[in-house]
This record gives structure tokens, C-alpha cells and sequence, in this order.
RNA sequence: UGGGGUGUAGCCAAGUGGUAAGGCAACGGGUUUUGAUCCCGUCAUGCGCAGGUUCGAAUCCUGCCACCCCAGCCA
């Protein structure tokens, strides 16, 4: 590994704090979710770094649900997010935890602000409250139930506990100060009332503890070193500083902010994306259309490669909007690397070589990776009839057209170089077939097999092929103005889902399920272990490979 | 017009008083049995603006400007 300053400003306070013997050189972190949703492309830049920080620094992260508002949170959801963060690469062990799980003492610090004088039971109704708050430039005013004594709101606290009170009638406050120009400080709420069951929890409590009370206590109960968070939170530490000075907790943890990750365009808001599942738009929170973690699991995207992708990205203080482009160079680096080539035939064309002998098969040897023969080769049936791409043939071709055209010559990729001597058409004048010619000195591989001509393209054995099913997912989901669609129906662009019947080389019939696949000229693919289960092989295209070739020749047809 | 933040290229981002890293994008060229990959090159006399301090400023000082966040019994 390499030496050196560390990539980031909170890696530098981390480096200092350890230096400075800080948490006895300890770093504890905590990746903390409210399990109301799905985790998106966004949430993973936080994983990354607390994971990442602390496993950098042989510290320890926990998962912790922030799950202190039943009604809007699910099991499900919790259950996915365990998921996700182990598929992108993160193990918390043993330290699983839920801010319900501290439930219990939530309530006893509770009531000790309440002895200490440092919190009230507040009987104004909401509405009242919110007027007595004030406005960015004017001052609150003191609620009349402030100077309740201890003993009054400790009664008070303990009944709204037992449940002698409806939804809403109380509330429990800390006494800060009403005129504090954050308003974060003028007298918050700690607790509220809400006869709601708990998903874990029960009927146990009809009080539930708010985010800043709980998320502080939480992160001293488990020895949080640094608790990482986005930046509109900057002006809850103050806040969070008070409750750890007035509670006095044997571990102190030092909150930090950094600025979250948005991508452009990307649908990432929970109110639209479950929009888009509850309307049946989408399969689920799942689809390989939309940017959510697991969407991206489906859609054959690398974990290495989000990886990658947020630490290209950085961590800051400053406001971003990454470029769509970044992701998908992450995506195409790494599958590059690791993707075994296949040919495969999305809109077959049948061609025929005329010099071929019907009853030969021969088995040509293929490099699963150009640029990687340790990844070795395997064989792929050669005979007189193939099918080729329909696109890879143009009768009236333009000049920068390198692949197949009347009386021009190409290359099959890993077999020989073939001309096309004459076009077969139906009664209606669709082109049917092609009627080619095969020079058998250039079989790939053999002395001759180094005659170059300008273009190269894919097929298939017409005998051997395997039917598919292809499913091509063409775009994530995308809005018309980053963040500003208001709902899904303002989105512009419908990542389109096109199904075609494909013509696969026979050794995809036993591809494993989840291995990824560049095919060769088309993108990226894997195959989708869902419908692999049903034997019947499916595969999803991932279109994160730049087709240059496909814009080139736009141009070229464009310009003449 | 309160408080808290942030301004370095189209998008990110290093830089912590010594003369503007790197990535993505874009553009130009080379290799290539994927028009992919890979390789080479170009891309801020300039760091939100204006002053000031200094031999020297993106870095220090002063004053402006722009943008983001905060008035949930959400997180």
C-alpha cells in the first residue's frame, strides 16, 4: 500500500486523532440507515468511507438502523440493506445494532436531563409550538410550561411513557435557549408520543426518542470514534455537543459532516422511486433500471466498481453533481478487465459459404480475453451456415463502413475471412440470406491468418446456436433536470427494456448464473440469476460499453 | 434582512506562503482479429470578485459577491 497523506480531509482528522492518541487511538464507525427505503447509488459513498476509514485504520464499523419512527419503516427494508452492504463489500460482524436496542436507556438519560432541569414536558400543541419557535430572524418565545419543576415533568415524562396520553398531547423538550439563532437549539423535541407498534420493539413503548437525541446517545453507547454524516447536519452538532455535555457519557464521539453524493440525473429520491414500484412502472425497488444499490446488483454492475467510483469521487464539504460518465468508465474499467468475450447474435442474418462443406464442423479455438490469455480459450463450432448480426451487413454502405457490404471482405472474429458474393431476398425483397465465400488460408491462428481487413464482427453457428431471450436495459432511469422532476412522470428518459430473441455460442448453455459476459461488439452482459433458475438462459445487457463504433458510423451516414 | 456551510477547468479533486497533481469528459494521433481495450499528446499566465501584506499569495488580512442548508412531534 502506499504511504502518504491520506486521500481525504476526514482521513487527516482521523490520522491526527490517532497521532494525538485521541479514543485511545481507536476508530469506531457507524453506518446508520433508517431502514425506510432502499439504499441508492448515493448512500454508497457513505458506507465506503465509514467502512472504509475505520478498516483503513484497523478500527471497526457498525450497521445501526436509525429505526425511532414506526409507521415508516419496514423489516423488509432492513432486510434489504443487510443485503446490500454485503454485496458491496462490508462486513460489520457482530455489530449489528438498531437505535431501538437502546430503547431503555434512551429513557433513563431522558429522565436525567429531565432531574438535571435540562429538559421539560412541553403540553403546547404543534401548531403552537412551531409559532412560538420563531422565524430565521426573529427570536422564539419561552413556551408557558418551560419552568415546570423536575418533579412535575418527571411525572409528566413517565406518564406520557404508560400511555395516559394521546398522540401529540406532550411532548419532551430540552430547555436550551428560544432566542439561540440556530433554531436547531431553540428548545427541541427528544421525544414524542406516537401509539404506534414497533417493528421490533412491539407495544412496548408509545413514546419514540427524535434523531438527534437518539442518534447521539447511540453513537456514545457504542464507542463511536467519528461519526461521519452529510452536510445538513452541520447545524445539529451543536445540538449533539449539548446533549453529550449535559448527559456527560463515559465515551464521547465527535461528529463530522462531508457532502453527499449526487449524481446527475439519477432518479435517487424514495418518494419517486417507490412511486415508480407502487404504480408497477418498475419491477420493484429492484429493477435494473434505477439507481439503487440492489438495482445495480441486477443490472451486472461490479461492486468493485462502485467502489471505485466513490473513491474517484472524493469526500469534501463542497456541493456535487458527478457526471453520469464517471460511473460508467468505473463500470467499463472493471468489467473490461475481468469479463470473458462471447459472440452472440441479437438480430441474426443468415449467411451462407457457398465453399464450405455442409456435413464439416470444425472447432476453432477462442480467446476468452484479448489482452488476458490467463484466461484461456475454448472451442466454437465453425460450419457452412452462420448468422450475423443484421446491423454488421449494409448493401449501399458508405465509405467508412468497415464491416460486411456486396463484394467486400471481413473478418469473423476468431475464424476466417469471408466475402459476400451475393444477397438472397424473399418475394417482398427483404434481404434473407447472404451467400458468401470463405478463404481458408486465413483461419485465425494459422500462418495466414494475418491478413488484415478493416473490419471484424461477431457470429454464431446457425446449427449450433442456442436460443435466448435477451433483455437489453438501455439507461438508468433518468430525470429531465438533476433532483427537479417533481414526479415520475416529468422523467424524460424511459429506460427502455427491449426484449429480443438472441443466438448465443453454445458454450453460453452452461454459463453460470451472476458470471458477467462482454459480448463481443454489443456491450456488456451477464447473466441474470433469476431466470437462470428456470433453465431457460436470459441475459441482460448492460450498456456501459461507449459504442464508438455505432457513433462513428452516425456520422459517417449523416455526412455520406 | 438570523445562523451554519461552500467557492480551484465542462464534472469531480489535490494543493496548508515558493511559482496550479490526478481522474472523468472533450479534442488530436498510434497499436489492434471487438470501430472496444491499450498507448501517446493537447486541455487553468489561472484558483468567485476587489483591494492589502510579502522578495513571492489558490494559500495570510480586509471588504464584497454567488450558491447550498436550517423555522418536523422526519432522518
Amino acid at each position: 500500500m502506499t504511504t502518504g497523506k491520506p486521500a481525504d480531509f476526514i482521513r487527516q482528522i482521523i490520522a491526527s486523532d490517532i497521532e494525538a492518541g485521541k479514543h485511545g487511538g481507536e476508530v469506531v464507525t457507524r453506518f446508520p440507515p433508517e431502514p425506510n427505503g432502499f439504499l441508492h447509488i448515493g448512500h454508497a459513498k457513505s458506507i465506503c468511507l465509514n467502512f472504509g476509514a475505520a478498516a483503513e485504520n484497523g478500527g471497526r464499523t457498525f450497521l445501526r438502523f436509525d429505526d425511532t419512527n414506526p409507521g415508516r419503516e419496514r423489516q423488509e427494508y432492513a432486510q434489504a440493506i443487510v443485503e446490500d452492504v454485503h454485496w458491496l463489500g462490508f462486513d460489520w460482524q457482530d455489530r449489528l445494532t438498531h437505535a431501538s436496542d437502546y430503547f431503555d436507556r434512551l429513557y433513563d438519560a431522558a429522565e436525567t436531563l429531565i432531574r438535571q432541569g435540562d429538559a421539560y414536558v412541553d403540553s403546547l400543541s404543534a401548531e403552537e409550538i412551531r409559532a412560538f419557535r420563531g422565524t430565521l430572524t426573529e427570536a422564539g418565545r419561552d413556551s408557558p410550561y418551560r419552568e415546570r419543576g423536575a418533579d412535575e415533568n418527571l411525572e409528566l415524562f413517565r406518564r406520557m411513557r404508560n400511555g395516559e396520553f394521546a398522540d401529540g398531547e406532550h411532548v419532551l423538550r430540552a430547555k436550551i435557549d428560544m432566542a439561540s439563532p440556530n433554531i436547531n437549539l431553540r428548545d427541541p423535541t427528544l421525544y414524542r408520543i406516537r401509539h404506534l407498534a414497533h417493528q421490533r420493539t412491539g407495544d412496548k413503548w408509545c413514546i419514540y426518542p427524535m434523531y438527534d437525541f437518539a442518534h447521539t446517545l447511540s453513537d456514545a453507547f457504542e464507542g463511536i470514534t467519528h461519526s461521519l454524516c452529510t452536510l445538513e447536519f452541520e447545524d445539529h452538532r451543536p445540538l449533539y455537543d449539548w446533549l453529550l455535555d449535559k448527559l456527560d457519557p463515559p465515551h464521547r464521539p465527535q461528529q463530522i459532516e462531508f457532502s453527499r453524493l449526487n449524481l446527475a440525473y439519477a432518479l435517487t429520491s424514495k418518494r419517486k422511486l417507490n412511486q415508480l414500484v407502487e404504480e408497477g412502472v418498475v419491477s420493484g425497488w429492484d429493477d435494473p433500471r434505477v439507481a439503487t444499490l440492489a438495482g445495480m446488483r441486477r443490472r451486472g454492475y461490479p461492486p468493485a466498481a462502485l467502489r471505485d467510483f466513490v473513491r474517484r469521487v472524493g469526500v469534501t464539504k463542497k456541493e456535487n453533481l458527478i457526471e453520469m460518465a464517471l460511473l460508467e468508465n468505473c463500470i467499463r474499467e472493471q468489467l473490461d478487465s475481468e469479463a470473458e468475450r462471447r459472440m452472440a447474435v441479437m438480430k441474426p442474418l443468415k449467411v451462407v459459404l457457398t465453399n464450405f462443406d455442409d456435413d464439416r464442423v470444425e472447432e476453432l479455438d477462442a480467446m476468452n480475453h484479448p489482452n488476458r490469455p490467463d484466461l484461456g480459450t475454448r472451442k466454437v463450432p465453425f460450419c457452412r451456415e452462420l448468422y450475423i448480426e443484421r446491423d454488421d451487413f449494409m448493401e449501399d454502405a458508405p465509405r467508412k463502413f468497415f464491416r460486411l457490404k456486396p463484394g467486400g471482405e471481413v473478418r469473423l472474429r476468431a475464424a476466417y475471412i469471408i466475402r459476400c458474393d451475393e444477397v438472397v431476398r424473399d418475394e417482398a425483397g427483404e434481404i434473407v440470406e447472404l451467400r458468401c465465400s470463405h478463404d481458408p488460408e486465413t483461419r485465425s491462428g494459422s500462418g495466414g491468418g494475418n491478413r488484415k481487413v478493416k473490419g471484424t464482427i461477431h457470429w454464431v453457428s446457425a446449427r449450433h446456436a442456442v436460443a435466448a431471450e435477451v433483455r437489453l436495459y438501455d439507461r438508468l432511469f433518468t430525470e429531465s433536470e438533476p433532483g427537479t422532476a417533481d414526479d415520475v412522470h416529468a422523467i424524460l428518459n424511459p429506460a427502455s427494456l427491449e426484449v429480443v430473441s438472441a443466438r448465443l455460442e453454445p458454450s453460453l448453455a452452461a454459463a453460470p448464473a451472476g458470471v458477467r459476459y462482454q459480448f463481443e461488439r454489443l456491450g456488456y452482459f451477464w447473466t441474470d440469476p433469476v431466470a437462470h433458475r428456470e433453465a431457460k438462459p436470459v441475459f441482460n445487457r448492460i450498456v456501459t460499453l461507449r459504442d464508438a463504433w455505432a457513433r462513428i458510423e452516425k456520422q459517417a451516414l449523416a455526412g455520406g
